[in-house]
DNA sequence: GTGAAAGCGCTAACAG
DNA sequence: CTGTTAGCGCTTTCAC
């Protein structure tokens, strides 16, 4: 066959068809071109519809830089994330996506590594893109992010997290609440020597919270404040970190992970050191993605709205789009109870 | 601080501040203050100093929408893909995302929901978001859409198979050869019945060449083709097809999965009702996600060069863009041996 | 080195 | 209901 090549330069360049093009193939203005494809019950149903297979003969679409030129907006709303390579995220962002791709948007994503300096970056490039409101994930970054995007005029939510005082609305839940429901409900199974697996908490106030969840019910209770360790996001981390923890506290009974992935990695290293879990060694995760049903033994862990929260987060955005005033929302989190906790050994 | 010269256009309403408004006030034309940004080595110091300063005075940032209208560019590439919520895409998306944002482009994502419908129109919405270059997802298509995508000279790329006759660039793989060499493994360890839960095929030419790669395998050995069933993506769907299977098909020693999430819920399932993998029952899957290494046993399955294949479609139509001619590449995939294959019982 | 002016493709008054 | 006519903000010849 022929091979394909790029946009064609020079000669012969048939230029993609304009509104010009299907008034004149429909024999109508250009206004009405325009009219039957943004307010097609003004038209009358005769021209509309000549109209419409103009458009449809000549494959036509609206031009992008055109539109956003006169209307003042791109239907466009920028979201950076961390990575989608973490099931958590990709879940919340795909029901992002579905919101906003019913309502007429489109999602512009970008992504950050974790890394804070590299999210400023791109929610600058968000706004040059015309993006006309973000989504950002948790409350760690600098203050000069948001003043620029005050600036530019471009609505923001943060999600992930849910702070009732924030200047910006958030919807999300209590990373805190829910690590002190979780590390109660351990307490109440006689755990007292207690190791935590966090991720990074720097620039991470959702890791941040949940570690701080956790000693806040210890403390409440009375007992020592847990063994602390962060790790990077991954399996092999996870497991790494379960190792360089009990190789400094043998005599853990309950290692509890800022999350599921952390958790799977800590289960299977624990098994592979021939520590029984739970009977020897309790681990409890957090998020419930798919994973923590599948892993041996079951992961107990806490469930995130990630769907729901996706969803709020679409229509909070375009709430803000539409002039109306945001609240933001906590969500509700709930602790699934499965195998891998159980009682102190 | 500075009054707003530019031409006035009503009362009171502070509009964002323009080229004019720029030019106005360093006193130079709009020419000047255009060139100053986009090609600075032209105008003379002292003026793109005067305009540097009236730009930062003001505040200014170019508006998006003209700047694309007349530029014929947006800097973005568009994506259509099944699900985010599929870690397989997840991942070599995160890759398309790396090398884009490296090379100064956001990428827009759009998802279809494994609906051909959907993502055709997800192609016109891209369009009319002004994406510069899309990224496709399989083969399987109507004609339809690349003629849109011909005539709006938007450049396209196949990414998670590879067809050396297509009219499109595709980067992938040979979905139907990986099976082949799994199946053919399988057959040296003894199976002869054997049975294929596929995800649906309809509109998917990477299930169906899966399944077609077993047949091959199977017919060159002269054995019986495989009972096949197919069902929606996911673990519990994968569990459910299992019995299904097993319902009818008893005496199968081997199940292969066409992807690692109904893979894992077969395995589930297959030790719930007491069989033992891969002891009584061997049980393969394709893709190798994270998961494939934690469930018990481990998974047997086709290792996909997820990163690779979208950093290399992302070069494509980064390459397309730039008028380059692009043949499209096949990449490797690899048999990973872990545990949930034995042989045959 | 700089300015004037012609659009890019589309929408939104304003007439008819 | 439909056509005419201004621009939206920016880049880019083409003169000077």
């Amino acid at each position: 066959m022929t091979p394909y090549k790029g946009i064609e330069k020079g000669f012969g360049m048939k230029k993609a068809p304009t509104l010009q093009d299907v008034a004149a193939e429909a024999r109508v203005s250009t206004a009405t071109v325009s009219r039957c494809l943004n307010s097609p019950d003004v038209v009358s149903e005769a021209t509309r519809q000549r109209v419409l297979d103009a458009v449809k003969a000549l494959d036509y679409a609206p031009n992008f830089g055109a539109r956003a030129l006169v209307a003042k907006r791109t239907l466009t709303i920028g979201a950076v994330i961390p990575t989608m390579e973490n099931a958590i995220f990709a879940e919340g962002i795909q029901a992002v996506q579905d919101v906003l791709q019913a309502e007429g948007y489109m999602l512009l994503v970008s992504s950050s590594g974790y890394d804070p300096e590299a999210e400023a970056d791109a929610v600058h490039t968000l706004a040059a893109r015309g993006a006309d409101g973000v989504l950002l994930i948790g409350l760690d970054r600098e203050p000069s992010v948001y003043e620029f995007l005050a600036t530019q005029q471009i609505p923001a939510v943060i999600v992930w997290t849910h702070d009732p005082n924030g200047s910006v609305p958030s919807v999300g839940f209590d990373n805190s609440a829910a690590m002190v429901e979780m590390t109660r409900h351990a307490l109440s199974l006689g755990h007292k020597k207690i190791g935590v697996i966090s991720g990074r908490t720097a620039g991470n106030d959702r890791a941040r919270d949940r570690v701080r969840g956790v000693q806040t019910a210890l403390s409440e209770a009375g007992i020592a404040p847990a063994k602390v360790i962060e790790t990077d996001y991954g399996i092999a981390e996870g497991g790494a970190a379960l190792s360089a923890l009990l190789a400094q506290h043998p005599d853990l009974t309950l290692v509890i992970c800022g999350n599921d992935v952390l958790a799977a990695g800590a289960i299977r290293e624990a098994r592979a050191i021939g520590r029984n879990v739970p009977g020897d060694l309790s681990i409890t995760g957090f998020d419930d993605i798919g994973l923590a049903a599948l892993v041996e033994p079951s992961l107990t862990t806490v469930r995130v709205p990630h769907r729901d929260m996706g969803e709020a987060a679409a229509r909070a955005v375009l709430a803000l789009l539409a002039g109306e005033t945001v609240a933001g929302q906590a969500l509700p989190t709930e602790l699934m109870l499965r195998d891998s906790l159980g009682p102190a050994a």
